[in-house]
DNA sequence: GCCATTTAATTCAACCACTGAACAAATAGC
DNA sequence: GCTATTTGTTCAGTGGTTGAATTAAATGGC
């Protein structure tokens, strides 16, 4: 059965330490090393890097490779004497994720292996605002189904799936409400059910989850750059979401709806919102907002094109588009600074449509964020565009899978028998 | 040697887990539940609680009862048939913790033991922004100096100390800024080096923590009362502060510079702010903004009973009084409806002066979050009064001590000496 | 008043995973 | 070929948990 749960991955045992958690908790920390390190560490490089000693890294090290989880590379030439070292690298034929996402105008699925590598790709360009829930569900079921097959036929196992949708999740993995689809109360888990590209839950994590894209696009910024551990992920796509990772973890809120930055005020007594507000930053800085402001309103764009058609208008010098982002920054810097007042953030992110646009938005944006920000003397927020493309949320999905495996090997070392 | 650190307990094992952090892991789990328990709880319901053979737990507790953490508490009698159990409750001789407080208007000093128990509070009432930092700290020390002996006098061991300043405090220990105090750049540490009131750093953790007053006051709402895991605390004092609880841990930020709410803007073009914006929450929530628009402007009230004068003439049906604490909380409203679109939380808890304030803030407060929060339809919002006083910062510092000292049992252990 | 019943806590052999030291393996330099 | 050097494995030793048996201390039925 599909069910829905919550995507960070608590490392920290919660419960009674028995003496497998020891293991366990090794073998996280070994594979967490592997999986970070620049190049692929030895033995003993890992020993001297945890404190564990070179016995120890070798036996988990020993379950690690049984598991499919770590393979040794080539025998690195060392510089100098010494017997030389075996590089450990992640497993390329292991457990692998696979990452979908509805959006407005297009349907992805991914696969990503435990080295973070993306497999497999595929978009599916389609308006699926006409089209009913079910319908699209099961369109993503084949492309799911593909996912599949191309996982296969490269050797990798699926370990999980996630699911990135523009709207907010319930824990049980409900779209409660995905305003710019038109969906409403959506059971994804149960409209799936009947096709099931994986098996059922394992070990407490669900089949599927469910997630917003907007948090899962922030994961996926979060595992592809070396980037800081806090920081403000803003997607600008038809509405505007938001990710938000805190101390290198992504921070869902109590119920996983975190991250509604398009609704937060920027002028409270401006033009009033569809969302029963008034003057929200949807208002000032979503795409129907720029492209009325730059003289495109009726040009009927694709959703995909608009960013990069607004970028060549801009770069062309044409006044309607230059104050359109213009506006656009300015409102985006009052919002983004009151969220750096309030978490003291370094980092802000502009991904999805945003991206493309960074080189007009971010002059605005600084020159808020400076004037408004109490603590921008002592240390100045970047302001960068993200480094993964527009279905980064597909990405991050797939990521979250296999980040959960790197977290916790133990659970997939059980399920595979060892 | 007075340094800094932050606050906030990670009671996960960031390193490497060898046999003996076995031990560890189980002394804190064992600890925290017989801190989280309403009632004494038996070795027995600690074994079926977390899930540890009663063996285990015997032995953790022995550990804690040697370390002088742990008490028995006299057998209760049972119910029903069985040989009684003998409670454990948390020691009311061993650690504490010593909390301390600058503010505006009072200099307070408070003695806090492991069950959370105020054992010794002091408030010294005094202006101190005509005071040089040296003098105002000199009789911090004073007040300390007390602290220690009343805590002597009780048996109690001061297991460190941390304190509360209403400004930004950096990673050193040093205020960076505090407007209202007229500090900036105040080596803290440093100035009560010549009074330590205390031994030196142990085990990573230094003798004194500084940290800004609305974290620790959010902290000390986290632990008075049984309640959410996510929530906001705003702290109305001359400036607006607050702090952030996510996930049952307090989030200071990148630097600990979180939670400074008070610059965030309401209206961007609003009337200008001393920090160099426009239109800060603080122009229309801060203390002097409410008493002018109440008519109060040159009475020069003591700024600790401004509030309690506020809500008598609120009262009494005042006019201007109800107007501006109207308008306050329309200002408060909007912003909180912001934070809580970003982080998804449950509850706003009003502290320092806004807490005597709540029946008029709350109404305007609540129609603005409900009309500007997405998810105001699903889960509603709490907005209440903080339970703990006007020193709750203090209070706080104190309990960041001694929980420490729950999350880690086993620095103290070593400390002592078993 | 005595004994069966029930629950609490301790004791003890077994076991698991890590430690530390010794040892085997594999290379560079002389 | 020999030594120095570094990697990785083997193995006895140890700390800490487990699970079962045992002791402890109460209640309730007869």
């Amino acid at each position: 059965m599909w069910q829905c749960q919550g995507v960070k991955a608590t490392a920290a045992p919660a419960g009674a330490v028995r003496q497998g958690s020891l293991r366990e908790l090794n073998l996280a920390l070994v594979l967490g090393r592997i999986a970070a390190a620049p190049r692929p560490p030895s033995r003993a490089a890992l020993a001297a890097e945890t404190g564990l000693t070179r016995a120890t890294v070798s036996a988990v090290v020993e379950d690690l490779v049984a598991g499919r989880l770590v393979t040794e590379a080539e025998p690195t030439p060392r510089a100098g004497a010494g017997r030389p070292a075996r590089g450990l690298v992640l497993a390329g034929d292991g457990p692998a994720g696979l990452g979908l996402e509805i959006n407005v105008d297009y349907l992805a699925a991914c696969v990503v292996d435990l080295s973070g590598e993306v497999r497999h790709h595929v978009v599916h360009r389609a308006d699926l605002r006409p089209v009913s829930a079910a319908d699209a569900l099961g369109r993503l079921a084949r492309l799911a189904a593909g996912a599949r097959a191309a996982a296969d036929e490269q050797g990798l196992t699926l370990a999980g799936a996630a699911l990135g949708v523009p709207g907010l999740v319930d824990a049980a993995g409900q779209v409660r409400l995905a305003p710019n689809l038109g969906w409403r109360d959506v059971p994804v888990p149960e409209l799936l059910a009947s096709h099931p590209p994986l098996a059922e839950a394992v070990d407490g994590v669900p089949a599927l989850v469910v997630e917003n894209e907007a948090n899962l696009a922030a994961l996926a910024e979060l595992h592809a750059g070396a980037g800081p551990d806090n920081f403000l992920h803003v997607s600008g796509e038809v509405g505007i979401g938001a990710g938000i990772v805190l101390d290198g973890a992504l921070y869902r809120g109590s119920r996983g709806w975190s991250g509604e930055i398009g609704h937060i005020p920027v002028r409270p007594d401006g033009p009033p919102c569809r969302c029963g507000g008034r003057g929200c930053l949807e208002r000032y800085a979503g795409q129907e907002a720029i492209l009325s402001a730059a003289g495109l309103a009726g040009a009927d764009l694709p959703a995909d094109t608009a960013p990069t058609r607004l970028a060549q208008l801009a770069e062309a010098g044409e006044a309607a588009a230059l104050d359109a982002l213009h506006e656009a920054g300015t409102a985006l810097g009052v919002t983004v600074a009151s969220v750096v007042n309030l978490l003291d953030l370094d980092t802000v992110v502009l991904g999805g449509g945003y991206a493309p646009l960074t080189p007009w938005l971010r002059p605005p944006m600084l020159a808020e964020i400076d004037r408004r920000v109490l603590t921008a003397a002592w240390s100045p927020v970047t302001v960068r565009p993200a480094t993964l493309g527009a279905t980064a949320a597909a990405v991050g999905a797939a990521g979250s899978v296999v980040r959960r495996i790197i977290a916790r090997p133990a659970g997939w070392l059980a399920r595979v028998g060892s």
